[in-house]
DNA sequence: CTTCATGTAACTTACGATGTTACAAGACTC
DNA sequence: GAGTCTTGTAACATCGTAAGTTACATGAAG
């Protein structure tokens, strides 16, 4: 597919598809070939690569909306609360990461076909 | 205090003080004061608020810097990732908002002087 | 009645995420 | 080789939200 052509999917627009799957593409997950007939595919085994793998390949973005902001702040309350609050930020954190390394690329397409094969029946039965 | 003083302790502005205060003195847990030798004041047992009840106080702000964004998408590729995440945030979530109920503002007052103190000490040893 | 404080609405500023434009470079077709 | 299609990327524009600011009404103390 071309970046045109997900953007339309994705309701965006096709640089910012193109600046998002450049970290895909440097992580393997995808190659993308220039000039006609050009664009993006897959390019590994969906079924080896995990969510994970692909927060980590778009540059591990916080995950928390709060969180420790200084490391090391002037502020002796800040320290305080810091002190009180840093490892349930950082056991918040690992949890969600380690449910997104359970989920396989495999698996959401495995559930996303399944899904839409639901909703086809669904529109025969009831046209 | 006055706004202004605590607004010259967290490098910011009284009325940005006033507007974060209101949440905690609907909650009861300050008070605050018109007029001269007006200002704020602590309005509850500090060993009887935990950090979860100021999180409420404060309007219980998102914690999580992605998560979900629309309940139902359109989107069924979406759907499908809400589908494999929904319980992990919700977990994660959980997780620290339980960890904000364990402590309580008497335990971090506690922990600041115990800090202070010492940092006192280390200034007299080495002067 | 003057001074000092909060309460709040309205406006401004700052910033990051997203969107857009522009153009170079590579790849295919004819 | 000319023309066209596509990505890659830099530079700029827009938007939305959080924070800061101004302004003024209200109430309390001296």
């Amino acid at each position: 597919m071309t970046s045109e052509e997900l953007a339309g999917c994705m309701m965006t627009n096709p640089v910012v598809v193109r600046r998002t799957m450049a970290g895909l593409r440097e992580a393997g997950f995808v190659r993308s070939a220039k000039g006609h007939g050009g664009g993006w595919e897959i390019a590994c085994d969906l079924s080896a690569v995990t969510l994970k793998d692909v927060y980590d390949a778009l540059g591990a973005p916080q995950l928390m909306a709060m969180g420790i902001h200084l490391e090391s702040p002037a502020c002796l309350v800040e320290q305080t609360v810091n002190r009180s609050l840093t490892t349930a930020f950082a056991e918040a954190e690992a949890l969600l990461i380690d449910r997104l390394r359970t989920v396989s690329l495999a698996q959401l397409a495995d559930d996303f076909r399944a899904h839409v094969a639901a909703h086809k029946r669904n529109l025969e039965r009831k046209p």
